[in-house]
DNA sequence: TATGAATGAGGTTTCATTCAT
DNA sequence: CATGAATGAAACCTCATTCAT
């Protein structure tokens, strides 16, 4: 919670400039930080504007409430963190299996290591209050995700890498245990140190593991070429 | 989530005498339920109150301030949930891969569809503002809970039933569409009804996929005995 | 400005009941004064709170905005202050002049002196900025009164008491005087003291004079039985 | 209330030159216009700056704050209204009678009908927040005024063409109603249209009722000659 | 015990004013 | 001179908590 020291009396116009231009952006991130990790009812608006370094009036300079901001935040957030992915997938030359691999990796290192992850935790906790804003979620957000995720699956039981089971709850399957690492990255994982959890190597598991429940027999061997199935060890506990 | 009418003007003494001895679990009832719906920032302590029955003078009767009746909220839902689990796994005389998929759905009747399942979601939104909450939920209920379903999975792997994974990213895997669900169920579900998951189905095909991905070659065909695996067919999407 | 102690640690039930019921004129009353002494928007709602002898917080538990509080205290500063009005001028048995004297007289003793006076100010200042109250003042206040001024004026003309002047016109000659009292109450004659008028003496001339100016010769005589005509003597400046 | 539409990209010199003449005017117009509808304290200062064409910073470097506006205003809006009044009376050779109504419907001419009238709303509405102003206004509006008016009537009177009445209430049935239709054109006919009055009329009956009352018989046929009274008729409503 | 009127600290938002450009 | 981004005091309003009954 690094507090950024008050403007100084005079600051030279080119940093002006590039402070006004960045303001939004500083703005959103520091409103996202803090409604993930306090929520949006218990943070208030000066704390925002605070920890983006400007005065509390300066907030409402760019954004008129409070509510508006954390739709905004939202909205900023979720733009075209899939198009992208689709793209990848759409390229993509190798099996279903190393497809899904890396697809899950990827999203962990391009959404779940960053802030924007912290979005997730924030409609888990303030979807309810804000109910308009939940079907943009589902357009933005939920069904282009689960469209991707489903396409690999599909992809996979058609080539017959896959047995041919409900595409929809393997969606599921897959997807939550992404949902399980970032819900621990903002609540208890944020608070105590033990109960953190090593994202990728869960990931791995993961991925090992659905890998092995969805493929056919035939496929098995090649289950996950990049990296190494994981021995239980002595780590057991 | 019954939303009680107001007290009568004259209420008989025997219904009185019970709705006093009632108190405490009504006020934790409404609290549970309004917490999770709008977050604990955002609840009035009128409102648990109201939803309650009894005025707002009463309720600090009971629970000396707000951040008193959430803690006293969550005591209260944990309690007991585990020391019961631990003795069915204990006495269960079936596989391995029989008792995940008993414990999981057991889980969920017990859990997922009551009241309870919101302390899952409160906890996830609320810990970071109430960190000496989070080590009474780590001993409480995520340490006895891996204890348990790690107990499981050692059992299936030292009796050759499942594969030697790690096991306690397998125990992540297997919680981790729990959570999914009873996030779902408080948050996208609860207000756009096609976002709706069903859970019943989603835990089979978690189970479904999971046991696949644990079992070894020999263990697989008798996967899941209690009800036939869900073939894709036509509902692909 | 007297601001009245704030209230006492322990308040006898019976003065805090008496009180309880007393709030709302309390308020209104508060706010009346205020709001027609330093206008609607430059009166603080804790000012209007401290003299009522309550804090900001019981305001607002009678009236759920500043706004709605403007909008109650024209509301109840306006009900019945005509119909009883009606009622005297039906009762009424001697002459057009002599109604009309007494009429304007009786208007300055229950409303000109009195605290409901502001209301008139508060409307000239303020209805621009609530444009929704200004029907509800014209049924209310406007209409009723012209047409009981105007009922007076023709009886007057229909007796051949009067010169058949424009209605109308002639009512806007009598309120005129009225307001122009009311304005000089309420704005300069409250801050110099050698500004105020004597309304009392004002409305007798004015009466003096518009009835001059409506009377028919063959009814001139009697013109003003209830004073003698002032005189303009020394005092004429 | 010309609202003046934003400044082109590219202002020729010479206009740019005689707006910057212009500016203080035009900012004191816009400022008696916002003050007059919304009231000083509800008119933002970055309004009355947009009205005139001009940016927030710019009003400040004209006047030091928002109270010196206000009072400029006044200042501004006051000088020399009365000591060309002085001049035509002084000037006039026709009777009393006639100077009157010629003074009465000259002022609304001049005053009533042009943005200046606003003052006078202004004065009513804010004198007591600005206590200050008041010995100004007295000084330099009502005494000249009152004194202009009082030397008709008395001349009048001296003349014998009034009867003896008291001066001072004299003036102030003759100034009601300038009050009064001011009043009107800036509160409630500024709402509602059916509410808006005819000054002309309002004045021409005033004239006619007040000359009716002042004049001795002997004067009272010419009472009007400039134009004829207006008979009751059908239009008494 | 139960009530609900009252309180006032504290949050959101506005806006007069400043000042670097 | 003119601009408009930035400030922060101050206004409106909320709500956790108290307390007399």
């Amino acid at each position: 919670m690094t507090l950024r020291a008050p403007l100084p009396a005079a600051v030279p116009t080119a940093l002006r400039q590039r402070r006004k231009e960045a303001r939004p952006q500083e703005l959103l991130d520091a409103a996202l930080d803090l409604f993930v990790e306090k929520g949006f009812a218990a943070t208030r608006s000066e704390e925002v504007a605070t920890r983006a370094g400007v005065s509390k009036g300066t907030l409402y300079l760019y954004y008129p409430s409070k509510e508006d901001l954390l739709k905004e935040v939202i909205r900023h957030n979720v733009v075209n963190q899939i198009a992208e992915g689709m793209e990848i997938v759409r390229a993509f030359e190798g099996s279903a299996s190393e497809l899904l691999a890396y697809v899950l990796r990827l999203w962990w290192e391009r959404v779940g290591e960053t802030r924007a992850s912290g979005i997730l935790k924030l409609m888990m906790s303030e979807v309810r209050n804000f109910p308009e804003i939940a079907q943009f979620w589902i357009d933005e957000v939920i069904s282009p995700a689960h469209r991707m995720i489903a396409g690999i699956v599909e992809r996979g039981i058609d080539g017959g890498e896959f047995r041919p089971v409900n595409v929809e709850n393997a969606v599921h399957a897959l997807i939550a245990p992404l949902l399980f690492l970032v819900m621990n990255k903002h609540s208890l994982g944020a608070c105590v140190a033990s109960a953190r959890l090593d994202p990728k190597a869960v990931i791995d598991a993961q991925v090992d593991l659905v890998l092995h429940g969805l493929q056919t027999a035939a496929a098995k061997p090649e289950a996950l070429p990049a990296r190494p199935a994981r021995k239980a060890a002595g780590s057991r506990r």
